[in-house]
DNA sequence: CATGAATGAGCATTCATTCAT
DNA sequence: AATGAATGAATGCTCATTCAT
């Protein structure tokens, strides 16, 4: 038997996520990355094949993370259904972030990293279907503006998740104001 | 005398302009640039010096366009002012994106850049004194929500900015559409 | 662990030195180094960060290896000692012509670099100082021409150095003819 | 006719001497030159086919000019011949640096500057067999040492150019100092 | 003739990946 | 398993030279 691993392969992937948001795809290095770990840069080699591989297995940890919690909201009620993906969304905002340089991995070298990106890729589709879902009924309802598309509301709802916490509030209590000012409006 | 030129620096500009948006700042190489334009490589440096110049001269080339936009907006009526502010930042929504990479450029090597860099930075210190002028008066006129801190709509309003436009519509439209939901809400 | 080094700095450190001497400073490339090494081009820069430091590590070297040599001269007689200083100096006679570049190294580049040139700043003032104390105390003594002013006879001195040695003569023989000339001069 | 053109020839080989001197063969470039000339780079072009030319031609230039001066000599008296060699040679210390880098000229391309190049060499041939003949003379009218080589005496001789002229001597002064030392040695 | 623009070859450097220990 | 060394591909940039005006 070899030696003991200085590091496991989370701890890999929470460094990759961390380097990813601060530098984005393209400025995200291996060299960078060994800097951050503990070891020798080719002993990278021993937990992925290549480099897309790790961004792909990044990428789709925060996937799956994302889908387990938003698996879990309630959706009887729709507007508080609503809270609380957008709770579970901007507690993960770096996830949109992170996915939108997805395209830029070049599948064609690894099977592995296809795999994890095609994974994504429904991911993506069902958290569409869910929102979706919720939205109609919430409309169904009578609970939703009739002069705005419907396509729209959701996209501003979806783009509030990136909206930065000046205040540093909780997040509990910052996605309540989100949720606040897109039902309610900033007028008086 | 000499040749005539095969393609401008707006030129240039435009296509550097629209590989930033597509790659980053560290997807975005003279490589790339070159075949995107019609000559050699090395025929970029003709007009800038460096990589860095050239990014730093199409961030700012952005910046201007906008400021010269935002001054133009009459700020009398503070909703409307706004209003028009949200159109002319939806209008170069790529804006925010491609100055979010502006600190990766590296200053050392290039006074031209350097330069530009601060202009830059100029320009948005008096974008944000702007809009906190409207956003003040219009709070003093009574006009906004008080259970809400100000930072917070502001830091919502701002973000509008990068709301996908899904159904494609004319901007002037979906400015106005984004402005109504940010101030009366989604809710019926 | 790791693969065993193909070749140690000091080989390189060498093949340098010679390739400086031939080439001069503007004429050495990294690649002309390699080709005079095992690897590859890019294999140097396990060595070195970059070319600046290897020409400084190289000149540094030469200039170590001249003081420790003068260093150990016996400066009680000081036409011996003056002797002994000529072959030291005549051993090392590339010396001259290597350090005769080295305000062209820009140090802007490299930590490293600058503080090796620094370090042969030093150097050059200590041998200054060294060889005009002694001839200062041989000039005391009364062992040299009084119309002749002392930096003439210095510089005549020191330009002995690059004189080449046509005959092939070995060093010690060499540098003692050098300097009997020097003394007595060529006439009859 | 065309126009007038803005620097003749021999300005061109003047700054080419000089900047030959200040940066040595391979710190040499077209746009350095241009730099230190009036028009653009390209208008280089209307009087040498090329780099080798320039450098070819700058050096023969000089060659033609110290064997016309060494052609006045008078060798009667073969001491005040070396002397007056001397002179000549020191008033065109430059030469030997310059010519030093006569080998790296790559002659492959240019017709003419190969031809330059052979007439330097043939050159350097009758300066030696001056010289040789001179201090031949010399040594049969017993004026020099026996107990030292011709060759070395030669060598030392020729060495003595390069000496530099600390004291900033005017030359017709320094080289006599350098005879004399070279002559009667320093010591007292 | 003069020249500004265009170009390709060449070098420095970085980085993902492979190898040998 | 871990790792330091080796490597080739890619990119930034410079420069001699050619072209078109």
């Amino acid at each position: 038997m070899g030696r003991k691993r200085s590091y496991t392969e989370a701890e890999l992937l929470d460094v990759t996520k961390k380097l990813l948001l601060e530098h984005g795809y393209d400025g995200f290095h291996l060299k960078l990355l060994s800097e951050h770990l503990v070891g020798a840069r080719s002993t990278i080699y021993q937990y992925f094949a290549n480099k897309e591989e790790i961004v792909a297995a990044c990428m789709k940890r925060v996937m799956r993370s994302i889908m387990s919690k938003s698996a879990e909201v309630d959706e009887t009620d729709s507007l508080a259904a609503l809270q609380q993906i957008l709770y579970v969304y901007v507690e993960e905002s770096d996830f949109h972030q992170l996915l939108g340089d997805a395209h830029k991995i070049n599948v064609a070298n690894s099977e592995a990293a296809a795999r994890d990106m095609s994974y994504i890729e429904q991911g993506h589709e069902e958290l569409k279907v869910q929102l979706g879902r919720i939205f109609a009924k919430a409309n169904g309802e009578g609970n939703l503006r009739q002069d705005v598309p419907l396509p729209a509301q959701i996209s501003v709802f979806f783009n509030l998740i990136n909206t930065p916490n000046v205040l540093r509030m909780p997040l509990d209590e910052w996605s309540k104001l989100l949720f606040s000012m897109w039902m309610k409006g900033v007028a008086k």
